[in-house]
RNA sequence: GCUGGCGUGGCGCAAUCGGUAGCGCACCUGUCUUGUAAACAGGUGGUUGAGAGUUCGAGUCUCUUCGCCAGCUCCA
């Protein structure tokens, strides 16, 4: 008879034999992947000791997903060692949705090699190996891998700044003891091992055939261009084949939502080669929507104290030096153009021109806070890789606005922006959002200004945030090089996230451009400015709009609002008619008068994603009605013209979604 | 910028081993037009992103270049 430990599990006591193990305690579960031992992740095989608080930590927990993860990655890693003798192992981590694993291979993946990957992978998890840890000295670590360098790399880093060495090192090497997993085959021996912290599933069987490789592509080791670049392939994995089946349909959702898709299908904007890269340029149904948005916003902010301003798209180099810009983000600027001798820069921000309409004459106390704002055109030369459809481009209208503030006001200021860009946001339907704070980080050859400055400015934006009750994530070292930022992140219709709005603190440009105000008491002050931008740049908001709506977009802000399709050519005229009085008042009308029948008219309404289709025919017109169908494919037959009117009306004044 | 993949009429796609560039939608013309996602017939349109090379012959192979996509890096 061995002797007994207690053990306490999920919360009750239990006597249990020495030597026994977590998984024995979940013995029958197979959902139970790892367990949490005082606190901390462990392997199933993992011996218990008397006293040991345990939970099991199941597949479809966060913690369990990511160790399945994990562990795939490792089945990934043992599978390009198989096929691609000469793959040096960089790091594998979970992430979100999925893993990845970086190798140093002599040729680079092919799409076609990820399928042979997955059948070897598919192979390697039939053949139910389990997963051994194994601890090792550095020495021992050093000799074992010595093959792989960048593991050795690793193992030289271990120790509190492996997260810094590369994202994701931590799950290599750990900061306590050293690891090696092995894989373990049913016969005994080993077939793989991996210098890693875990912990991992206990046997590749688990996985199942519920992941895929998604794609590869180079990555920069340990996160730096100045490292040479691995081959880096991505997977996901899920507990059941319907979980990820579940995920790709949801990729395939945002396939069908892109904006670079539905701009081309609604005739709403394109990137015609011609101009370059990042160059779009809106179509008349783009156009409605970015004047509605402009129109809509401009009004917003002169109700919000703003007056309209307009600069030049250029100006001389100088004004960029004096606003800190080009010495600090030179290549985020198009190269000068030598004009008579003077070079001129294509303007990236407005700030600096704002500023001089504030010293254009002397300014007092009593005229803030003076708040100016534009539909600024800026033009940023971002470099060729990151364009990405209206979200990155090098064109950008930006509702750049600058409020000029007493130190002692700033942060009512702040919170009046605050609250006035999330309500613009809500009234564009988003209103599913957090807020992140963006501080210098130590990198201060990055940020201007002394620790005072930046600590005062941060912390009258942490203050406001965290009065707003939302969430609030820091992000340091994301800060312009003039101050700190709050900015907004916005969820869109199907969970992705996107910075909007941001608000910024400045108390360098100010003293740059010598601003001052004379106080009540007659003394020279010197301003805050405080930047805020409420959709950033009016582009990838409209690429943003798309996605969130799928092109569906709210009555008010359709390019076309009501399309009438009369049953049979006679009814046609009866229907301009209704569609006249809309016009009157202002309603986007258009007639199908086409030769097309009329079921085809009714499949081109719905694919043109219009809010409202009015129909008429021989009923509708003997009683002075219309006949309404819905982008749901719904209708409401007879309805009398003035209250069809009433209703389309009322929905474009109350920005509803129909 | 880096790595990889991909570029065929406006859009979506096809073209075996290198052997006369096809199809659907859209568009144009005509006939048609009665209740909620595709009437019928005919027709216009491309030299395969651009340039060079290999070859008797290149959409298919090679190189250069431009662009797109994905990721990395970057994002005032």
């Amino acid at each position: 008879m061995s002797a007994q430990i207690t053990v306490t599990v999920a919360g009750s006591e239990r006597s249990v034999a020495e030597q026994t193990t977590a998984g024995e305690l979940f013995e029958g579960d197979r959902t139970v992947v790892v367990a949490r031992v005082n606190g901390q992740l462990r392997d199933l095989f993992h011996v218990l000791a008397d006293g040991d608080v345990v939970e099991a930590v199941t597949v479809d927990s966060e913690d369990g997903l990511a160790v399945l993860r994990h562990s795939t990655a490792h089945v990934l890693a043992q599978a390009v060692q198989q096929l691609r003798a000469d793959a040096k192992l960089g790091i594998g981590p979970p992430i979100r949705d999925g893993f990845y694993y970086d190798f140093d291979v002599e040729t680079p993946f092919h799409p076609d090699d990820l399928k042979a990957l997955e059948k070897a992978m598919q192979k390697i998890i039939n053949e139910g190996q389990t997963f051994a840890r194994r601890v090792v000295t550095d020495a021992e670590a050093l000799e074992e891998l010595a093959h792989e360098p960048y593991k050795c790399e690793l193992v030289g880093l271990k120790g509190g700044n492996a997260e810094e060495a590369a994202e994701g090192a931590g799950v290599e090497v750990g900061a306590g003891e050293l690891t090696i997993y092995d894989n373990v085959r049913r016969d005994g021996t080993r077939a793989w091992g991996d210098l890693c912290r875990g912990p991992h599933i206990p046997n590749t069987k688990l996985i199942g055939n519920a992941f895929k490789l998604m794609r590869s592509a180079a990555a920069y080791w340990r996160g730096s261009e100045k490292n040479p670049q691995l081959q880096r392939v991505y997977g996901t994995a899920w507990p059941t084949k319907d979980d990820l089946k579940a995920y790709l349909d949801r990729l395939a959702e945002a396939e069908r939502r892109d904006h670079r898709r539905l701009g081309a299908e609604l005739d709403l904007f394109s990137f015609p080669t011609e101009l370059g890269p990042g160059l779009p340029v809106f179509h008349p149904k783009g156009g409605v929507l970015k004047r509605e948005m402009e129109d809509y916003v401009r009004a917003r902010h002169i109700e919000e104290g703003f007056q309209y301003v307009g600069t030049p798209h250029i100006s001389k180099e100088e004004l960029f030096f004096t606003s800190g810009h080009l010495p600090y983000y030179s290549q985020g600027m198009f190269p000068a153009m030598d004009v008579d001798g003077q070079h001129y820069r294509l303007k990236a921000m407005s700030c600096p021109m704002h500023n001089l309409i504030y010293k254009a004459r002397q300014r007092s106390y009593r005229e803030l806070p003076l708040r100016l704002f534009e539909f600024g055109t800026v033009y940023r030369d971002e470099k060729s890789g990151v364009l990405q459809g209206l979200t990155r481009v090098r064109m950008i209208t930006q509702d750049d606005s600058h409020s000029y503030v007493t130190k002692e006001t700033a942060g009512a200021e702040v919170k009046h922006l605050l609250d006035f860009v999330l309500g613009l946001l809500k009234d564009f339907g988003l209103d599913d959002y957090y807020l992140e704070l963006s501080t210098r980080d130590d990198a201060k050859d990055k940020f201007i200004g002394s620790d005072e400055q930046w600590a005062a400015a941060t912390k009258v934006l942490e203050e406001v945030a965290t009065a707003s009750g939302l969430d609030l994530v820091p992000d340091p070292g994301g800060a312009a090089y003039y101050g700190p930022k709050i900015s907004v992140q916005a969820r869109d219709a199907i969970g992705r996230t996107w910075q909007m709005s941001t608000i910024q603190y400045d108390f360098n440009q100010p003293e740059r451009f010598g601003l001052e105000y004379q106080a009540a008491d007659g003394s020279r002050e010197q301003p805050v400015m405080i930047h805020s931008a409420k959709f950033g740049s009016i582009e990838r908001f409209i690429g943003v709009l798309t996605e969130h709506y799928a092109g569906a977009f709210p009555v008010w802000l359709s390019p076309v609002q009501v399309l009438g399709v009369p049953v049979a050519e006679d009814y046609a005229d009866y229907l301009g008619e209704v569609l006249d009085r809309l016009k009157a008042k202002g309603v986007r009308v258009e007639l199908d008068d086409s030769d097309d029948r009329f079921p085809k008219k009714i499949r081109n309404a719905s694919k043109s994603k219009v809010p409202f289709t009015l129909i008429a025919g021989e009923e509708d017109r003997a009683a002075g009605a219309v006949s309404f169908r819905f982008r749901d494919g719904s209708q409401k037959n007879g309805v009398p013209i003035d209250d069809a009117i009433d209703e389309i009306v009322a929905a474009i004044e109350s920005r509803a979604q129909v």
